[in-house]
RNA sequence: GCCCGAGUGGCGGAAUUGGCAGACGCACCGCACUCAAAAUGCGGCGCCGAAAGGCGUGUGGGUUCGAGUCCCACCUCGGGCACCA
């Protein structure tokens, strides 16, 4: 057939239509939302899947971002419909937060108009996006449906003592006027608006997320290899378990009294005869519990000056190191020696115990104080380095003990382990485990958020507020200017819902007027999913066996600790309270990359933004969802000034004029359609489920672009348009792109003839027989150099591969009379020849 | 300083995990259709070379019949942590 025949063919069958994104979109949308196509059949008939999306924060509507970051987790709930599986694919909103606060002074408005107005602009927009979520479950985390269980939750971790309150210097954003967790201070400054973090001491509620420090570490192992590698890295590192010993040292009065004993943690017990002075943090409590009097006010003048620096000035370590001598001596219980006792800003009072021995030879930070105060400096490894007391680098790594009694000629690892067994045998030591992770601040002094359930009673102390009075709901009477932030919490102004009676003996009391950081709220949402109706519980149990942990869940990288360890952590609790039966939340995580454009992340600043809606106008949902998947793996950044959404747009009309093209009636068995068609269609379907399986989406597309242009092909120049295997083709063809550009496949589906939707027809089986070639290309190698290719059976046998390899011309020439060393023969597809 | 990750054409990226490097696409070039353009279709496109051929996956070494892939050393970029004892 010839070319020209065919394009008059083509024509024909479009009878003047082309393809028209807008009025797809138009057709489908309503069509999908009636048929009500993504709800889960959630009856046990069907293996059960969970996939999951962070859910979005509502700031306004979607962005590019979004559309990425959704796109993928869309992906893998259509495939494993179109797999067979019962898909629980959720929407919901982290609703609480503080830009909706800002916006409410701002505007004199209540926090919830701002809020509610942009997750139905969001909702829509995801609507338009063609996400197959089961719109029935969506949840808020502001509802008071949904945070009288976060109240519920936080009531259960109290009863544990896993919630508590203490008196303590907090990280404090003194433009946001609230406290923050530690994970939510960057290099010093506020996460969020990047003001420099200021040290505050305040009563604050915890979670004890340090108790699961070693559940936290030791459970990865069951994500490893499902997690990118990094993000465990970095929950790894931020957790900081490091491995040591507590010792204690006795201190005394200069005229030898002793007076307490102070225990110290360091990583390095080997070097304990090196340690020739004392040092507690600064701002510890112990360092005005042991000063010598006459000491009491240089301690005094020199706290005053610590507290002076901002947390950024003192995290540098270009600091010179300060101090002063509290005139006491802490005794080394190894060798008895009287060791002076200083305070330091360079020693942390929330890491360890606040107190540490200083063995300047083989600790940098101890040999810059030794060096600044003139103290001694004692080798006790031998590293084969120049001595640190005249280079002034501290030696850490392994060698041979001197000066060390006992310890004398032992290796670093036997030393330590030697100097442990010493110190416990003589009662003054023990090995012990430290992590660098600290209790969860959860108190927020914020109106916008989960109210804590506990009432504050002067007689009976602190009372939960019963379950069945909860929830605690936010009074809907402050807005605009109340909410102004003014460092204390503004539900304190709000006098009526404050002042209560305690649940327990009803007498006056008052609420707590903090509310929680809003990682509380999603540190247990995606249980919440499995059953968002359901009032007995946070989550019906059977429900959550049913559909939990999530086997897939897609979100950015910026959560890699914050979110994603707190909620490791409540699913521990959880555990642990018999509420779930499993340890991890998330079986499997995929980080998508961001949208840049021009290198750089778009922002307002750069002016380089890039606008959803607007790209949408453009190019059609289906061109842009097509774009994100295509352009780079997953978990790569996208560059939007290196991608071509109008390139997707042209592929996605290619693939459509196809289903115009087909002339054979739905139905058609493909037995006994074109052969290399066939095998290409079932070729492509069977790779396709194995890229799928391991998340490659873009080498997806690229392989239903190759079944694409091969159709074209088959139609223009090969069996012609009423060829069944170009039905069963172009069917395939529509069943891949279901998963990526939805609208342009429902609409192929219906060309061909099908009843919506193609989002549940079904993956195509995989004839096996069609995935073995007719003939595959042999490649003959002269030392490893590729000198001729063979069509030759798939069956073929070694020798006689061997032998039409040497008689191959080419291969012939390039021997040039010389005889044979090796024969390497790879049937079917490789022979490589060594001469002599 | 410590811990992760990555280096492949002009660009985004493929490569069944040791077997044809550069699939697919973008950009570019050419051809057909057209009065013309757009759209569409067909073809070309790593580098050097007229060709034969040679070179080529950050650099240097190694293992192997054979290395983008494995091992050793190094360089560069990106990310995380960091006065954490």
């Amino acid at each position: 057939m010839s070319s020209e025949n065919s394009t008059t063919i083509r024509n024909s069958a479009d009878e003047g239509r082309s393809y028209d994104f807008a009025s797809i979109e138009a057709t489908w949308a309503p069509v999908w939302e009636q048929l009500n196509v993504f709800a889960p059949v959630d009856d046990g008939t069907r293996e059960r899947r969970y996939v999951l999306d962070m859910f979005p924060y509502p700031s306004g509507d979607l962005h590019m971002g979004h559309a990425e970051a959704f796109a993928m987790g869309d992906v893998v709930a259509r495939y494993w419909r179109q797999r067979g599986y019962d898909v629980l694919h959720p929407i919901g909103w982290d609703s609480f937060g503080l830009p909706a606060e800002n916006a409410a002074i701002k505007h004199d408005a209540h926090p919830a108009e701002w809020t509610y107005a942009n997750i139905e602009t969001q909702a829509a927009s995801f609507k338009r996006y063609a996400i197959s979520a089961d719109w029935s479950r969506r949840l808020h985390t502001s509802d008071p449906e949904y945070y009288r269980w976060t109240q519920w939750l936080f009531k259960r971790f109290h009863e544990k003592g896993l919630a508590y309150r203490k008196n303590h210097p907090v990280n404090w954003c003194p433009k946001d006027q609230t406290v923050l967790a530690n994970e939510q201070v960057v290099n010093g400054a506020c996460e969020r608006c990047g003001t420099p973090v200021t040290k505050k001491a305040l009563n604050q509620w915890y979670f004890k997320i340090t108790d699961y420090a070693d559940r936290l570490l030791e459970d990865m192992e069951q994500l490893a290899g499902h997690w990118p590698e990094r993000v465990l890295a970095m929950q790894r590192n931020w957790i900081g378990r490091s491995e040591g010993a507590h010792v204690e040292f006795a201190i005394e009065a200069a005229d030898g009294a002793a007076e307490r004993t102070v225990t110290v943690f360091t990583t390095r017990p080997d070097t304990l005869y090196g340690a020739t002075f004392f040092v507690v943090a600064a701002d510890a409590e112990l360092a005005g519990e042991i000063v010598a009097p006459e000491h009491r006010a240089e301690l005094e003048a020199y706290q005053e000056q610590v507290k002076a620096l901002s947390e950024i000035e003192r995290q540098s370590t270009e600091r010179e190191k300060t101090g002063v001598f509290l005139g006491r001596y802490a005794v080394n219980p190894l060798n008895g020696e009287k060791l002076p006792v200083w305070a330091a800003d360079y020693v942390l009072a929330d890491y360890g115990t606040g107190a540490i021995m200083a063995v300047p030879a083989h600790d940098q930070r101890d040999l810059d104080f030794a060096r600044a105060f003139d103290l001694p400096v004692r080798l006790v490894v031998d590293t084969g380095e120049e001595d640190p007391a005249v280079s002034g680098t501290a030696t850490g790594g392994d060698g041979t003990l001197v000066n060390s009694g006992p310890l004398d000629g032992l290796g670093k690892a036997e030393a330590i382990a030697r100097a442990i067994e010493i110190v416990e045998s003589a009662g003054t030591g023990r090995h012990t485990v430290n992590y660098r992770l600290r209790d969860w601040l959860l108190s927020r002094q914020r109106f916008w958020g989960t109210p804590i359930p506990i009432v504050h009673c002067p007689d009976c102390g602190e009372v939960p507020v019963p379950d069945e009075q909860l929830p605690v709901t936010l009074p809907s009477d402050l807005r605009g200017e109340a909410l102004a932030p003014k460092g204390t919490s503004p539900l304190a102004a709000a006098t009526e819902w404050v002042n209560t009676e305690c649940p327990r003996c009803g007498g006056a009391a008052q609420r707590d007027t903090d509310t929680m950081d809003t990682f509380v709220d999603s540190s247990w949402y995606f249980l919440r999913f499995a059953s968002p109706d359901y009032t007995e519980g946070p989550f019906d149990l059977e429900a959550a066996k049913d559909w939990l942990p999530v086997g897939q869940y897609v979100g950015g990288v910026e959560h890699a600790i914050l979110h994603l360890l707190y909620s490791r952590f409540f699913t521990k609790v959880l555990f642990d309270l018999g509420l779930v039966g499993f340890t991890e939340p998330f079986s499997a995580l995929l980080n998508q990359g961001q949208v840049l454009n021009g290198g750089k992340a778009m922002s307002k600043s750069l002016g380089n933004g890039v606008d959803l809606g607007e790209q949408l106008d453009l190019f059609g949902v289906d061109a842009i969802r097509l774009t994100m998947i295509f352009a780079s793996p997953p978990e790569d950044d996208v560059d939007w000034a290196d991608v071509s959404p109008s390139g997707s747009a042209k592929f996605l009309a290619r693939a459509w004029r196809l289903a115009g093209d087909v002339s054979s009636p739905a139905g058609t068995p493909a037995a006994g359609g074109d052969a290399a068609l066939r095998r290409a269609t079932h070729r492509t379907l069977h790779e396709a489920a194995e890229l799928l399986d391991s998340g490659k989406f873009n080498v997806v597309v690229a392989k239903t672009m190759e079944l694409v242009n091969a159709t074209r092909k088959a139609i223009d120049a090969g069996p012609g348009a009423a060829d069944p295997a170009v039905r069963e083709a172009v069917e395939a063809v529509s069943i891949l792109l279901s998963l990526f550009a939805p609208y342009t496949a429902e609409d192929m589906w219906a060309r061909l003839g099908h009843e919506p939707s193609v989002a549940n027809a079904g993956w195509p089986e995989v004839d096996p027989a069609l995935l073995v070639q007719e003939t595959v290309v042999a490649v003959v190698q002269v030392q490893g150099k590729v000198r001729d290719r063979l069509e030759v059976s798939p069956g073929i046998a070694e020798d006689e591969l061997r032998e039409l390899a040497l008689a191959s011309p080419a291969v012939q020439r390039v021997l040039d009379g010389r005889g044979l060393r090796t024969v390497i023969v790879r049937a079917p597809k490789l022979v490589n020849i060594v001469p002599a």
